[in-house]
DNA sequence: GTCTATAGCTAGATAGAC
DNA sequence: GTCTATCTAGCTATAGAC
């Protein structure tokens, strides 16, 4: 076995990068090819399946990030509600590069991506709705508050996201964020 | 001259069909030529610069029918504030079919689209920004407080696409909406 | 103004040398 | 495991008949 010229992390970083910026379709093999530093060859040689595979590869790597840098933190029950839920909104922040990053989720949402990648969609945004309840009752929030609250958080996210990127203001984000934080922590 | 075999608007509207799901990179000369029925040779007499000049025109009359459908309805001072603001609510979810429409701006704002269409989608959403800063102040709200809910609005009408797009959940929009009228009529 | 035909290029994907 | 070379199909765009 001759050795890997590039290791497997670098080059989900890579693909990661890209189909974060083109989504699926505006993805191209040699997009990918300039990302990674591996020829569009080599990238057939570990995704067998294409670029399909690549992408499918991106969500999964992408789920496990968002579990262990802020889903585990807000559900760290080692930790007092409070204090886990603004480490996890700061790690919220870093992930999506202080609203710089486009969300994977959202840009393999075209068509094109979405048909090929819904349940892994689908189950990413509910992945986040589950925690932010969690953490909503961890906080003393009514399930029925809780679940609404999830829900209003994702949307602003998402929707700050959308509007950072379109309008090139990233504080949109930001200051998005802290409003969330800010709801949670009056009650 | 000739006749056109397909009216102007309904080039348009299938030209934005396509955008709409597919994005800019994602549409392809074929996919608007079957949604507009004409063949591609024909959408280049129309449009010499070819796709992008497609995509612009296509901005230009969603621009266009927001102004007419929305704005207009929601700053015709021939009303009362609230009953504008109701009837603006109103068409805004027409406008998005329900939440079944993905955004135009959201669709074209990834990489590949978003160099070439910035100022038209940053425009885009300043719009929809000064609007609700309008109708805010109507309402009775304070500029600070205006310009805060303005933004709300837009980051929750746009993350509430998304989400409803991704979780195929298409009431969540619905629901949004529905918060949104809320939090301005309870002031 | 619309069409057929095609240019010229890039896409995703594969074969086979090393 | 990575590469060069190549295949076929698709892409944007254009030429020219009607």
């Amino acid at each position: 076995m001759r050795p890997q010229k590039v290791l497997d992390t670098q080059v989900l970083e890579g693909l990661t990068q890209v189909f974060r910026t083109k989504g699926y379709e505006g993805a191209s093999l040699q997009d990918l090819s300039e990302a990674t530093g591996l020829m569009k060859a080599s990238l057939y040689h570990r995704f067998p399946k294409g670029k399909q595979e690549m992408a499918t590869a991106v969500l999964n790597d992408v789920a496990e990030t968002a579990q262990e840098t802020i889903f585990d933190t807000l559900l760290d029950k080692k930790l007092p509600a409070i204090k886990r839920f603004k480490k996890g909104i700061d790690q919220i922040k870093a992930f999506y590069d202080n609203g710089k990053n486009v969300c994977l989720l959202r840009a393999l949402s075209m068509q094109g991506g979405l048909e090929l990648f819904q349940e892994q969609i689908n189950q990413g945004f509910n992945d986040w709705l589950d925690v932010f309840y969690k953490i909503g009752l961890d906080l003393g929030l009514e399930p029925k508050k809780s679940k609404d609250y999830a829900l209003l958080s994702l949307v602003e996210i998402q929707g700050s996201l959308v509007v950072s990127h379109g309008t090139n203001k990233t504080d949109i984000f930001e200051m998005t964020l802290k409003n969330i934080e800010n709801r949670y922590l009056k009650e």
